[in-house]
DNA sequence: CATGAATGAGGATTCATTCAT
DNA sequence: TATGAATGAATCCTCATTCAT
């Protein structure tokens, strides 16, 4: 299926804002790659602060809405362990598959204006407390090892978010395999070696298959 | 002891690099924050371009500096764990001492003119192959698990970086205990949970602290 | 009785240019006001300028044809008192009438090409050259006192003419009375302070009420 | 005594304010009539708006100042007629020695941001203010026969301000009879027939001489 | 050492207009 | 009839940089 223009514009600008950042992006940047004029693109966006605007959004929906998914369909009370394995799948698999869309949340967060930057940080938090919520329930059950739960869950997501600053499909490691691996090393961190039984982690990577559509 | 124009010059590059990006930052904006005029600017720098150059290059030759200084005053052959935590020390110090600099080094390589990017990032693999060397030490000698080395000094590494994403000076856990937890982190990932008995971690607090000027 | 599109048009162009100007005014912002696209614009006109000409040349035509209607319906010779009373009547009330028609007649001109400039300021001349005939009979009558006639004829112009920049249908005054206010005035300025006691004001109120579709 | 290019870039953009309007004028237009770059216009300038602005505030700066220098200067209770002629003096030679500051000052209020419109609308009113305050004496005093002072007024202003529309300096009439001139058609108009006795309308052109540079 | 003046190139965005559908 | 799509040219303004003073 043959993409739309307004999905050209997205792309190019995905692809063109993780590599040289907002500012280092011009507006004829964004129309030589889109493959039309300047001028055009503005039937097709806003602001060039839209365009970040709309990336940003639609990556931390995605973001949000697998986490979400995730969790809601797991056995209650959930084994934190498994839980966190499958916010650990979830966030390195995106990471992995949509590694441009999301290094530009991470990194273009400065070039928002202000309202916009308030709008997509709350996204951010909103994503975070989801892990804070995650790791304190594994604490407060004995499960995890963390005495700063905070510096925990800071130094887990940058870790699975790094993973968007090498990964390449191209790689000797299968991206399942790669996010097992992480899996892994996170429940290390949390001082909970003992590998999750549970179905969470199988569970995340359906989800994540579906929503960003990795690998039939 | 006043600052140099130059140093001033200098800082205002860095704060103004990292918080709105090379791109995003005009010769203004750092003219302004330095306290002269735009056209003052060029007796302290050339390009634009050099001050970033600038900027990483001291950046990166501290932490080649530290990061040498300290395993080299190693006894040999050096316990692998000790190494590591030293390596987690110093980088997790330099970036949570540094956070401006080492955030404007990691964000900022694409705004490299390619001839700089190649001594730049020559610079940066010169760094991450201590690391790797450490690592690889480890697993050699058995005390490393760690099935896919690559994998989990990237995890490693962007898990350190982040430090300087997040950090505070005003946060409830002092310097050398944040350094202390990620060094912790760090074994636990390697399957090396035993705390580390050597005295490695110590000597890059002294190394740290003379390199980065970190507490008195 | 619902408006034709091309009224519409019309109407949006007149108000608008006569509120922020021909260049202010977008071709986006008449096609919004007229309730169509842009593209469909072009179906009701030529170009931008043709729209401008369009509504000059209608209220100077007007204006014209009223002038003239007045003035040949009176005896011969008329007297100059009577004519000039009536040829204010007719203008105060076009320019209170159409205000926003008259002002883009006034301040547009600028706007016009080469040849439709010539046009428009032909038009704008020959009925200039009304009063000044009508005025000079009067000066040679020795009925008016006007010992510069170009200039009492520009006082006299310009005075009524900004009737067009501050008159409201909300305000105190009725049109007709403002008329025969503004009639004293310039019989006061030719130093004819005699009531005129012809109908040509009468006559001009007629003409002005269908010209211009005034009250019933 | 050669001219700031500061000077020249305001004059510039007087000249061409007036003869193309503010929208109709673009900022090359400018910098080529001031003889620069159009990057370099912006060290003499803010905004194109600014440039507005100034001009605006200047003209009616001056107009206010000369209004209340002649009218401070005159004996009280002054003589309502001789205080009137003074004023109208005064605005016929600022409009016919300025005629271009004058035209943008009248013509492209509306191209104002709402900010400055309001003030600029203020000082406006402000200087409408005294023609009212002198035409309300003169009724009050049974001197000026004005049924609708507020018409009256409006009447007077349009008058004069249509002066800067046509006077040129190589016109027939010298400046001072012109002003002369208008005041008589201004008392006319009041029904105050009688040559102002008074010494307001010299103290006037020594004034307007003073504050628009006219005449040795 | 310091800077005001200067500019060509480029920034994002809007312009009036055309045309295939 | 009506309009989405398209664009070259132009909009105002800022860019990094140079240089005479």
């Amino acid at each position: 299926m043959a993409l739309t223009t307004e999905q050209r514009v997205h792309r190019a600008a995905v692809k063109l804002f993780a590599a040289k950042g907002f500012h280092g992006t011009g507006i004829r940047d964004l129309a030589q790659a889109a493959g039309i004029s300047s001028a055009s693109l503005y039937h097709y966006m806003g602001t060039k602060e839209d365009l970040l605007v709309g990336i940003m959004r639609e990556c931390l929906d995605r973001l949000l809405l697998a986490a979400r998914q995730t969790l809601d369909t797991m056995d209650e009370p959930a084994d934190p362990a498994d839980a966190l394995s499958a916010l650990v799948t979830l966030h390195v698999m995106a990471h992995a598959a949509q590694p441009d869309e999301t290094r530009v949340v991470d990194n273009e967060v400065s070039a928002l204006s202000r309202p916009a930057r308030r709008w997509i940080v709350g996204l951010r938090d909103e994503y975070e407390d989801i892990w804070a919520t995650t790791i304190a329930k594994g604490v407060a059950a004995g499960v995890f090892d963390a005495p700063e739960p905070a510096v925990t869950r800071l130094a887990l997501l940058e870790m699975c978010t790094g993973v968007a600053r090498w990964y390449s499909p191209r790689g000797p490691l299968p991206l399942d395999r790669l996010a097992a691996r992480y899996a892994q090393l996170a429940l290390r961190m949390l001082g909970s070696p003992s590998p999750p039984g549970g179905k969470a982690a199988e569970r995340a990577r359906e989800v994540a298959a579906q929503v960003w559509r990795i690998r039939p």
